[in-house]
DNA sequence: CTACTTGATGTAACCGGTTACATTGAGCTA
DNA sequence: TAGCTCAATGTAACCGGTTACATCAAGTAG
């Protein structure tokens, strides 16, 4: 009583956020049965809980994220490295992952590196301020890598590391699988990789099953891998590249869709036919792929699948991590392989692993 | 000396990361040092900063980003709230906010609402954790925004509000010029929006120039709106239902260029011919509009842009912002609107007969 | 020699929550 | 009426930083 309030109720400062302990003067209690209140704690009295709320609802208060996290030790946040947000395979991949985040009321921070040279940094600030994270293959360097896990719970997608528990597919194999498909049903001989191997774990793996498939029938590949990037531009250039250069090759495969999309959508223009000219085959199983002319034989990968389960990782209390989970794809075999619309629905094409 | 540590240096828990206490500790200064150290406040000693530096290098301290956000009063963070990943137009708009939030250091928080029903709930968990927000129009309900901006700095991006700053862009008089594109150099008389206008705010205001430029020129539409939603599928959808429908329209305006894109890639395979039997235009310059064939007439949207300017504000330090920002559009004129290629290359006004 | 200045560093309060433990008082028993 | 139990609530320490202010020693002017 020796200090006068006006009204008792108002926060120490008009223009700043209520805190817990400005509910507390206003109702009159202590900060302890505040927290209790705001946790529907059972031992607080009908009579008192509903006094507090009504000074809550009052006053607007809203618990501190930040005091909580402190307190917790924990601030329910996971965070997602990626390259960069362009293209559906990442937003696929956030949206798994935050499929299950949201069930657990964690929230997700997404962190795109760019190629940057400071993006060590950047990632490790991330880690300050979240729970796990989750980092795409490729965005970081194995010893970077090293460091984050040392600290703090990481799940790799899509990439490897020898003491990072994975989450990834059998882009090789999924890769051969496509090739050989090319090779043995189609007869093509002069096939060509389009992408960067060096870009992408991902890229790497595809293009090593490419390899190994033209190994496995003794063929050799027709000229190097045209290295470029993953979008539906570089398609676009890979065409013009190859045009120019004379003679194409019985088949491309190219390291996703989008690139075999920018290549569908531009070869036709200068003349070649797809599938008659040159067959085509993409991976991801992108939207446009089965809308494209022809439609895109290509591998269908669960991204979402991928993100949810590097969530669910990364995200789980106990230790115990598998090192390495693999989850299946699915060869999609449409039209730009060379296959007809009944070739497709035929059971044998679609092999599931 | 009365507390006899073995080694000085060991953090007070082995497995536990070490505190600023635990440096203060292990090189035998306050932690008010230490933080100087962390610093680079000038006032330090070069001898004691070095101490202070191996012993942070030794035990492998980070500062806690939580401690200091709430001891700053900030967060240094920046949130985005969007319906979703899918598409490029959100990532683009992410890229666009990101690239100024890098530059001073913030991360970015994403939040997918998916039109989930709690979605205000983890809206307003974002807002406790970070400076500022960055909304997308049609996200939230006006109440809600209303309430989030008097809680924090929030910016609107192509939406509208009475009192919340907004970046945006005039969708409407683009739609309209598009519209009056379609009618006044082609001669279309019958045309048809495709498009749910009750989907977005952004949705709405293309409709809403579509109505206008068909009421300038005494026309009535032909058919009410394709409701359908944004993506490629929902385009091919279109197509069929155009198709299924019987005669089609001289011109279907898209509400973006993926529905643009899904119909150019459906509708040949129906036996209409583009821009002949119908004409398509598209909304955003999607990468595919240059692409397509034929190549998509659309309305160029600076969207980083709009992303870049909704960061600058979200995390201006005075207040005073524009209550709406408008960027400028531009009409790509190109060839699925009836335009020769020859035409594209000169102005509008002049491709006619 | 004293008083004052200055630079380096330490102390302790604070940011906004949570929670172990302490306190209070009512109801009950012997 | 003392003694006990138990439910409701309060006190204060803690999470990991930052920083205003205090302290202290050395240097310098008078």
């Amino acid at each position: 009583m020796d200090d006068p309030t006006p009204t008792p109720g108002s926060p120490s400062a008009p223009g700043t956020k209520p805190t817990i302990r400005d509910i507390a003067r206003a109702s009159g209690v202590s900060v302890a049965t505040v927290s209790r209140v705001t946790h529907d704690d059972p031992r607080v009295t009908r009579a008192t809980k509903e006094r507090v709320q009504e000074a809550i609802d009052r006053l607007g208060y809203r618990p501190s994220a930040l005091g909580r996290a402190l307190s917790y030790r924990r601030t329910n946040t996971l965070g997602i490295v990626l390259p960069g947000l362009g293209g559906p395979y990442f937003a696929a991949l956030i949206e798994g992952a935050e499929s299950v985040a949201v069930e657990r009321g964690v929230a997700i921070n997404v962190l795109g590196t760019h190629l940057r040279p400071d993006a060590a940094a950047s990632v490790r600030q991330l880690a300050e301020r979240t729970d796990g994270l989750i980092i795409a293959g490729g965005t970081l360097p194995a010893t970077e890598l090293a460091a984050l896990a040392s600290a703090g719970r990481v799940v790799l997608v899509a990439g490897d590391h020898e003491s990072i528990p994975t989450v990834a597919v059998d882009g090789r194999t999924a890769a051969a699988e496509l090739t050989a498909h090319l090779i043995e049903i189609h007869g093509h001989r002069r096939l060509r990789f389009v992408g960067e191997p060096a870009g992408s774990p991902d890229t790497a793996a595809r293009y090593e099953g490419f390899t190994d498939a033209l190994a496995a029938h003794d063929l050799v590949e027709a000229g190097e891998p045209l290295r470029l990037g993953l979008d539906v531009r570089s398609g676009g250039l890979a065409a013009r590249e190859l045009h120019d250069a004379g003679v194409l090759p019985d088949a491309l495969v190219c390291a996703n869709d989008e690139l075999a999309i920018g290549l569908l959508a531009t070869l036709p223009g200068l003349g070649h036919r797809i599938p008659r000219d040159v067959a085509i085959t993409g991976f991801d199983d992108h939207a446009l792929a089965e809308i494209a002319s022809p439609r895109l034989t290509t591998v269908h990968q669960p991204i979402e699948d991928l993100g949810a389960r590097a969530a669910a990782y990364a995200l789980a209390d106990d230790g115990g991590l598998p090192q390495r989970t693999v989850l299946p794809t699915r060869l999609v075999i449409r039209e730009s392989c060379g296959c007809t619309e009944t070739d497709a629905s035929a059971p044998p094409q679609e092999a599931d692993r």
